[in-house]
RNA sequence: GGGCUCGUAGCUCAGCGGAAGAGUGCCUCCUUCGCGAGGAGGAAGCCACGGGUUCGAAUCCCGUCGAGUCCA
């Protein structure tokens, strides 16, 4: 790829072309001595103690940046969502050029601005265990990103040229030494797109990335391989820059890590609160001498070369202080996720989330500091006010979250400390697996095995360095790139030149017959000029009807605008350039617009009754009752259920307006945000935007629609049900389905108070007294039993015989259950009694055998003739076995086979 | 989206095919000036729910509901 730098920018300013002598790689410096690249492991962070250029805050940095290129011609763009609501392949925003995949980049939907220039706030958690320790990473980073979207063929806002021009003066600008720059070459790949890049490196410290973004991942054989994966030029080519504003900050201040330059106010909180003072204050020297090194040396490297002037300084000192570190950043990645609407749980990004909450909580108890972790969010939230003022906006929220998180933690804790200290009682040694086990199954980390089984057992725990790595490698790797499935791929090909369908559902979607002209008719599906079916879609099921000459439509598609209605049975009669005349099966459309338009209502509902973090996550709409799925971080209670109710059916009876308009991509997004995604992304430059009200509630929706919130009729919740932690389902049945459910409930109702001759009011009341005297008979029932057992016992002594000395019982009860026979043939067998037992009643057999008795008789072995005899079998121990069968006219022959096996043992 | 675990007395749990158990809390009595403590006795269970297998299910299998947890 050596052909891809050649840059006029870097000819025509003096630079020179460089091979790094430590790492190979080749390089762009205005500094003809300069032999390595600049960047770790082959330079030191140079810059630590020694800022190359004037010192400046983060709002400072960014406002710089965005005025530099504002003033050139680009677009300023405000911070998009940290959580990728747009995307279904990641959880995170993790670039600034997320934001435009993959529409945009692929070239199917125009870019809001072109260029345009944007600080967005990117979560990253792949390297979450050097958090605090490397002195770099974040989890939360703000990427500076300038980006122009060029079309092969049309005219290029520009290029690389440009952008290394824009780069090497936006840096003089700042004041950064011309000749301390440097820019290394480095092929880019990620997020199925790849392409020629160039590091931006000052003081050892990569401070931005130019990438030139114009291949794309291929799944077949391809002209360019890298890493295995093939990749083609695409439509579009690129510009994708990030430019790290934190490091900007760092490099500016040159502090020993990029924590003190971010947040310093935080890191002395929680020194403070734990009596620690920072290690600049003594050890100054030594701290910058090291953090310079930090790039080059592994931390054991680094710990043996300051040995001896230092003893043990990184385990006194730096290890606590990597904490700090580490909480101070994983609070400020909190603040963002919260803020932004995650909702702590076990699955997706609200997994992440939660993994973030208890790493802090975990280091936060290491450290023994008792200050909330709420609080800490709290000051971020305070400190970058003047930034992201939008944070404050959901403090008590956030509050309430931790709360709730801190609080399941500490249960879940508790609870494995139970379990491991019921382990130790059994076992003396913890193994690996179990450790694993108890992770996996049970939350509990390894360290807190170790440190309970020490305290509790006296017992040492061995955790493996690679512990957390073989938890991944349980679960496997299994995520595979899917390509298209070859049947849609055959569909596209077909229909390619097909003009899209009019659909005339959006302007009448009260109508129930219409006319068209048949396009095309292949295999099972015909295709219209104009059609009333509605397609599969948005969570909505496809309309069902008549085409034609009685030709059943069973399904219906849209394929790229494409309407293909599918057929069941005989299409031959049909063929391009007919008129047909179509009819939809109307009442089942207009209950699912109904409910579709309840949908939009339940969720706006819910918003206003349970905060701003309900999203929808899923739902389904149905004839007789819908689901809807919404992200909330408790169980939805009853009261909350009923509120929500109400204030839908409210919203109904104010009667307003549902307007429906296309309206372009980038001017939805604007005018109403990413709220517009909640079921999902469509693909287009043009969206269906569906509003109720005065912008009481605005979604991206392709749905069949009511025109007035009056015509979807009473909303009635059926239930909630919790599908996930964090996620709630609501149920509810609109419009007719709902009057029919309401009526199916009072049925119940009237039933059941019928059944027990009651008022319907007096149900609870006249229920609990039924229970309750249900369970005082039973305990009754049971003692008198136990009564009359102790009563036959008396009988079934004197019915006793003897063989050969030997005191014997065999008698058939008639009305006994099991319970009875094991309480007489034990009290028997205790007085010395060889006892067989069969119950008349349930046939079951029991034998018990006295201590007392020759050890000859058996008594699993009399249960089994017994047994054989009733049809049935049994076991038990030489002194005590049960058994039973089903044939109740057997019980004497039974008894008589008991008796003979017992006598011949003892003959 | 995938995996694992758990629902038994008010609470914490044992039992894992043959009469529902322990600890703790609760009630009564004894000991004590009283408290703590100790002793004796007692009450308290739809063994989550619904099916199936079995002579027999808290126990095994399937489903439902509820809870916890790990991974992508």
């Amino acid at each position: 790829m050596s052909g891809e730098y050649g840059i006029a920018y870097f000819d025509e300013n003096g630079f020179v072309r460089k091979v790094c002598s430590r790492c190979g790689s080749r390089f762009w410096t205005r500094d003809p001595e300069r032999d390595t690249c600049g960047d770790a492991p082959c330079d030191t962070y140079t810059f630590i103690g020694a800022p190359l250029f004037r010192e400046h805050s983060a709002e400072e940095l960014r406002e710089k940046f965005l005025s530099f290129f504002e003033s050139r011609n680009h677009k300023r763009l405000s911070r998009y969502p940290v959580v990728a609501r747009w995307r279904d392949d990641i959880y995170l925003n993790i670039a600034s050029i997320a934001n435009f995949q993959p529409l945009i980049t692929s070239g199917s939907v125009p870019p809001p601005a072109n260029p345009l220039v944007i600080s967005q706030p990117c979560i990253r958690l792949e390297d979450l265990e050097s958090i605090g320790k490397s002195g770099r990473h974040l989890t939360m980073f703000e990427m500076m990103g300038h980006h122009a979207f060029n079309k092969r063929g049309g005219d290029e806002i520009y290029w690389k040229n440009e952008t290394v021009q824009y780069c090497d003066e936006f840096l003089k600008q700042l004041g950064v030494p011309p000749t301390s720059v440097t820019y290394k070459e480095a092929p880019w790949v990620g997020g199925g797109n790849a392409g020629p890049c160039l590091e931006v490196i000052v003081g050892g410290l990569e401070l931005a990335t130019l990438v030139f973004m114009d291949l794309e991942a291929v799944y077949e054989k391809g002209e360019i391989s890298i890493d295995g994966q093939w990749y083609r030029k695409m439509e579009t080519y690129i510009v994708d820059t990030g430019y790290g504003l934190e490091r900007f900050v760092w490099a500016s201040k040159g502090t020993p890590t990029v924590y003190d330059a971010i947040f310093p106010e935080v890191i002395d909180e929680l020194l403070s609160s734990i009596g620690l003072e920072h290690p600049m204050q003594s050890y100054g020297n030594e701290l910058i001498e090291i953090a310079r090194l930090c790039g080059v040396m592994k931390r054991k490297e680094l710990e043996k070369k300051f040995q001896s002037r230092l003893g043990d300084f990184f385990r006194r000192i730096m290890a606590p202080m990597e904490t700090v570190y580490a909480i101070a950043d994983h609070t400020r990645c909190l603040a963002f996720m919260l803020a932004d609407g995650v909702v702590p749980s076990n699955a997706k990004e609200g997994y992440l989330a939660r993994l973030v909450i208890r790493r802090t909580l975990r280091m936060l108890n290491s450290l023994q500091c008792e200050m909330p972790v709420e609080e800490l969010v709290a000051l971020h939230i305070k400190l970058m006010h003047d930034s992201f003022p939008e944070l404050e906006d959901s403090v008590d929220r956030i509050n309430e979250i931790l709360a709730l998180e801190r609080s399941r933690y500490r249960d879940t804790l508790s609870k494995g400390e139970r379990i491991v200290k019921q382990m130790l009682k059994k076992e003396k040694e913890l193994s690996v697996d179990t450790l694993i086990d108890l992770y996996d199954t049970h939350g509990i980390p390894p360290e807190f095995v170790k440190e309970v089984a020490s305290s509790a057992g006296n017992i040492e725990v061995d955790v493996p360095e690679d512990f957390y790595s073989l938890v991944a490698k349980l679960h496997g790797a299994e995520e595979q790139h899917h390509a298209p499935e070859p049947e849609l791929a055959r569909l596209h090909d077909r229909i390619r030149a097909i003009p899209k369908t009019a659909r005339l559902y959006y302007e009448e979607p009260f109508s129930k017959d219409f006319d068209a002209t048949v396009l095309d008719c292949f295999d099972n599906f015909i295709v219209l000029d104009r059609t009333l079916f509605y397609p599969e879609g948005g969570g909505q099921p496809a309309d069902t009807g008549i085409l034609g000459n009685n030709l059943k439509v069973v399904a219906v598609r849209d394929v790229d605008g494409v309407i293909l209605h599918e057929i069941e049975g005989d299409t031959s009669g049909i063929s391009p350039g007919m008129h047909v005349r179509g009819s939809i099966d109307s009442r089942r459309r207009i209950a699912h617009m109904r409910h579709h338009s309840a949908t939009h209502i339940v969720i706006w509902a819910a918003r206003k009754v349970l905060g701003g973090h309900i999203w929808q996550a899923g739902a389904q709409k149905g004839e007789l009752r819908s689901r809807l799925d919404i992200t909330h971080f408790k169980r939805i209670t009853d009261d909350e259920r009923r509120k929500i109710e109400l204030l839908a059916n409210e919203m109904v009876m104010r009667n307003e307006d549902i307007k429906a308009t296309f309206m372009e991509r980038n001017e939805a997004e604007r005018r109403y945000g990413f709220q517009i995604y909640q079921g999902g992304v469509p693909p287009g430059k043009e969206l269906r935007i569906v509003e109720i009200g005065n912008c009481e509630d605005v979604q991206a929706c392709a749905g069949t629609h009511c025109t007035k919130t009056g015509e979807v009729g009473p909303i009635k919740l059926l239930r909630t049900e919790r599908i996930q932690d964090g996620i709630e389902r609501l149920w509810f049945s609109a419009g007719e389905a709902a009057v029919r459910a309401i009526q199916t409930r009072d049925a119940l109702i009237k039933k059941s108070a019928s059944v027990l001759r009651i008022p319907e009011e007096r149900l609870p009341a006249s229920v609990e007294r039924f229970f309750d005297e249900w369970k005082q008979l039973r305990k009754e029932n049971e003692r008198l039993r136990a009564e009359i057992a102790g009563l036959r016992v008396e009988q079934l002594r004197m019915r006793a015989m003897d063989m050969r000395g030997v005191k014997v019982i065999s008698e058939v009860v008639a009305d006994a259950t099991m319970k009875d026979l094991m309480r007489m043939a034990s009290q028997l067998s205790d007085e010395g009694f060889v006892t067989l037992l069969i119950s008349g009643m349930t046939g079951n057999v029991v034998c018990s055998v006295p201590a007392s008795a020759p050890a000859v008789v058996n008594a699993a072995e009399v249960v089994t003739n017994v047994t054989s005899v009733l049809g049935g079998r049994g076991g038990g121990t030489a002194r005590s076995a049960r058994g039973g069968g089903n044939r109740l006219d057997k019980v004497e022959a039974a008894k008589e086979a008991g008796l003979k096996t017992i006598a011949s043992r003892l003959a």
